[in-house]
DNA sequence: CTCATCTCAGGCTGACTGAGATCT
DNA sequence: CAGATCTCAGTCGGCCTGAGATGA
């Protein structure tokens, strides 16, 4: 029996591999525990960035935390569908929604935090305090030199 | 308009919200580019561990690359199309294909090599040597900790 | 019998695109 | 008119499961 294989020499170091690959644990992680409270990660965000920043538009919000306009319908829904949020028109801009945190929301929002931070802890286990402070400066750099943007860069 | 949104406070020094968008751009950044040779990463991964490691089974190739059984099937599918490797059964044990690499698929991952260390380089682009051997050893002892099993712990 | 291997046939989520209706 | 907003519909790749056939 083969058990003990090896990662390609090619693999091994890549820096972008092994982004992905911790990426992988920590959304695995992540997902496990926010999933113990019927939750996504998306839904996460959404409750997030309603609570310290207020109200506002379903395109705001996406602009605020990553999620594509087109999945961000969705995740709207499933937390109005839940009470966590609500959506009303805008009467000063009638395209708009505005979406609210409701107190059911913010409360669940305590909770998730607590989660988080757990599944957090978990992630970064293997690292004491100082290399958890590098890591989250070197990945900040590589993302906001990246920025959050999707489009690629104009020049030509 | 609203056009200099911030990330929420919670979301923006998350670690592993950091490492998934770092992920996200690190991604992009080698699809796009191995996009422009006609592959995904899939590919990538498997010629690099054919070439190091000689013919060897799928199942094999699936423990040393991280690439799940039945996409491996269709990976392997796909580069024999392109005649980049081989399959044959093995004479040996008759469950096995065994898949090898062919001239082509050495040169073409040679081409592949350059492609994908220039993405690095883009991908790291903002941080200096020095940091980019930071990165790459917490990453590694993150993902050593973690372990490339997709399966959870037993432990309760 | 148990176990490994290969294959097929799916599911699911996250990221993303296109297009249309509505409105500024 | 251009441009923003919301929605629906659908693509795609990556990750993962179950199950069957074959064979060690």
């Amino acid at each position: 029996m083969e058990t003990a294989e090896g990662t390609p020499r090619r693999l091994r170091a890549l820096p972008s591999r092994l982004t992905n690959q911790a990426a992988l644990s920590a959304n695995r992680i992540v997902d496990r525990t926010l999933a113990a409270a019927g939750v996504r990660r998306y839904h996460y965000a959404l409750l997030a960035a309603l609570a310290e920043f207020g109200p506002a538009s379903q395109a705001a919000l996406g602009r605020r935390t990553g999620i594509d306009r087109s999945d961000m319908v969705a995740t709207v829904n499933e937390l109005a569908d839940r009470r966590l949020l609500e959506r009303a028109p805008d009467p000063a801009d009638r395209r708009r929604n505005i979406v609210s945190i409701t107190a059911a929301g913010r409360s669940r929002l305590t909770d998730l935090d607590r989660l988080v931070a757990d599944a957090q802890e978990e992630f970064l286990a293997p690292l004491p305090a100082a290399d958890r402070r590098r890591l989250v400066d070197l990945l900040t750099r590589l993302v906001d030199h990246h920025g959050d943007r999707r489009r690629a860069e104009p020049e030509a």
